[in-house]
DNA sequence: CGGCAATTTGAACATTTTCAATACGGGTGG
DNA sequence: CCACCCGTATTGAAAATGTTCAAATTGCCG
């Protein structure tokens, strides 16, 4: 509950990870700093999971190839600060998605085994919980949500739920297969919630003028 | 990876958390069995995580309530065998989601305090990875993954990856929700598929006839 | 053997996707 | 500093797909 939040991680003491490994009290953390300009890709899904990271700034995509068409990729979460990238690593060789940087990002990074002496010695309770929780996360294929209202709906939502830091830079593309649907759609979606005086948008700013007009269109318990 | 797999989980000296626990090697496992009959709820969204529980036999759903509808939820995951179920609790005061027994299931429970002593003390490397894994991946609601072809091909693809151990009871509205689609079109879907011959089904049993026809069908990297 | 709940089927309807054309905005080079 | 170009985003109209609502069927259970 207490773990690193909006804060901004900007030493090793007050990254949950630095403090995890007794920075400040005489230990060392063995996670190395990058830096990664926007846009780069961390690691490529189906790639051997060399290194696992964690996110000390920025924000980052990630996705899985479509199987209908492997050239083509879905976009499926995006990790902010405090998130570790590719723990996957622990449990299974290669990367189950692509990470690609959204802005700027401070990633800390380790190699599987350094990662691994890093957590302690296998077979404690902590690291079984880890292990098993990273297990049955990877097997799981991503699912659709059920079908959770129309596409005005979910975006309304979306929007409400939307947290300040991370709007700003993620493209179209990336957030309409995150709601389920194309990008003319969402397109459409916003125009309309626009339309109506619920926001404003242009093609890279987005302001909710309206939140409680939002709500009711989002179909939060009716009002 | 050498995790409990399939194998069945008869003791806690084959258990990941009786292994954990030093079972057998003069530990005790804090978790105490119970088993539920099919149908029962484990727990409710919403209401204070004071229990974490592991699955050692049988098949849960987990669901959560559609914001359109409080009244109706939609399956959103299936859990079995050497899962953990309500790990939320670890990081926040109340589960966010909703379990419910499809089989009859055998479950290895502790109050959330006796949990958190057998993780051992906080703030060590795997509690740390394991904390930030479990906050983020509660912060993120579930997101409908991008529209990945169409209710035929999603169906025919996770008949492909059906667990042999999973299918037989699940009952239509869970498996339909969880491909992102209403009851009717996944019965209409199975109908096709059963049409064309690539599989047999039932209104409760459904066996795969023609696999390669099905891999035809889900799209996968075209024959 | 009846009743019930889940599933299947049908047909009309609504929504979203598709495909194609257009408008922007940012970056580049003159 | 401005014109030009390219990729992303927006818009339009048609087509496809999925949803809805209602009715019929089926299997299960008392």
């Amino acid at each position: 509950m207490s773990i690193a939040a909006s804060i901004g991680i900007t030493s090793c003491a007050t990254c949950p990870v630095g403090r995890a490994s007794g920075v400040g009290r005489g230990g060392h953390c063995p996670l190395v700093d990058r830096t990664r300009p926007a846009g780069e890709w961390i690691y490529v899904e189906g790639e051997p999971a060399g290194t696992i990271w964690f996110v000390k700034r920025g924000t980052l995509v990630l996705s899985r190839a479509l199987r209908d068409d492997a050239s083509r990729e879905s976009p499926l979460g995006v990790r902010g600060e405090g998130a570790f990238l590719g723990l996957e690593a622990l449990v299974r060789p290669t990367y189950t998605d692509t990470a690609r940087a959204l802005t700027e990002v401070k990633l800390c990074g380790a190699s599987r085994d350094v990662f691994d002496a890093w957590l302690g010695p296998p077979g404690t309770p902590a690291r079984t919980a880890l292990e098993q929780t990273l297990e049955h996360a990877c097997a799981e294929p991503p699912r659709a949500a059920g079908p959770d209202g129309t596409a005005l709906r979910r975006v309304a939502r979306w929007l409400l739920e939307l947290r300040q830091d991370r709007a700003p830079a993620i493209p179209r593309r990336v957030t309409s297969n995150l709601l389920g649907m194309v990008p003319e759609t969402l397109s459409r979606a916003l125009a309309r919630l626009a339309a109506v005086g619920a926001i404003d948008v242009s093609r890279r700013s987005l302001r909710i003028r309206d939140r409680g007009l939002l709500a009711s269109l989002a179909g939060e318990r009716t009002g």
